[in-house]
DNA sequence: GCCAACGTTGGC
DNA sequence: GCCAACGTTGGC
């Protein structure tokens, strides 16, 4: 089972929202970077997901979502009304992907950017790096248990 | 709202 | 194929 970081601005597209949606389950549109894109690609039907709001007051991940169904062509790119529409991906040679992801789990307390940055166990991780703006990224399984024992708060807090 | 860092585009 | 210009991301 791999595990992933997936990033979303909570404006846009909560994690609370992923479980107000029928089935706790939503496609996951938009992604239009090929690194990001191809990361999404290597996903397996039960791969765990860290939900990280990203561009808002408190940067974190919030919870846990699972892949339920494995990428698939994403139709907003083909409409023109979308934001997301890009008139280079077609349905006969579709360019952006998406994957199904279904609510899981929720922190008892978010992990905020600011407290990851002080995991050791965690100073390889891309979201960490300056500049970084990689929407979809692997996670090690240590990363994984470090973040999902912070937010379940199975580990005393500092 | 600012702006550094990044990925993409397109002229050459 | 280079690289300057541009648009976007995302922390602060």
């Amino acid at each position: 089972m791999q595990h992933w970081l997936m990033k979303s601005e909570p404006a846009a597209f909560s994690f609370d929202d992923l479980h107000a949606r029928p089935g706790r389950t939503d496609h996951w549109d938009g992604v239009r970077n090929y690194q990001a894109r191809n990361f999404m690609r290597q996903m397996r039907r039960g791969d765990q997901v860290l939900f990280y709001h990203s561009n808002c007051e408190q940067p974190a991940v919030v919870g846990i979502a699972e892949v339920v169904r494995e990428a698939y062509p994403d139709f907003t790119a083909w409409d023109p009304k979308s934001v997301h529409f890009d008139a280079a991906s077609t349905p006969d040679a579709p360019r952006w992907f998406m994957v199904d992801v279904r609510w899981k789990q929720a922190f008892a307390r978010a992990v905020t950017l600011t407290e990851m940055k002080g995991m050791r166990e965690l100073s390889e991780m891309p979201l960490l790096r300056r500049g970084s703006r990689l929407s979809v990224m692997p996670v090690t399984g240590e990363q994984y248990r470090a973040i999902v024992d912070r937010g379940m708060k199975r580990r005393p807090t500092e």
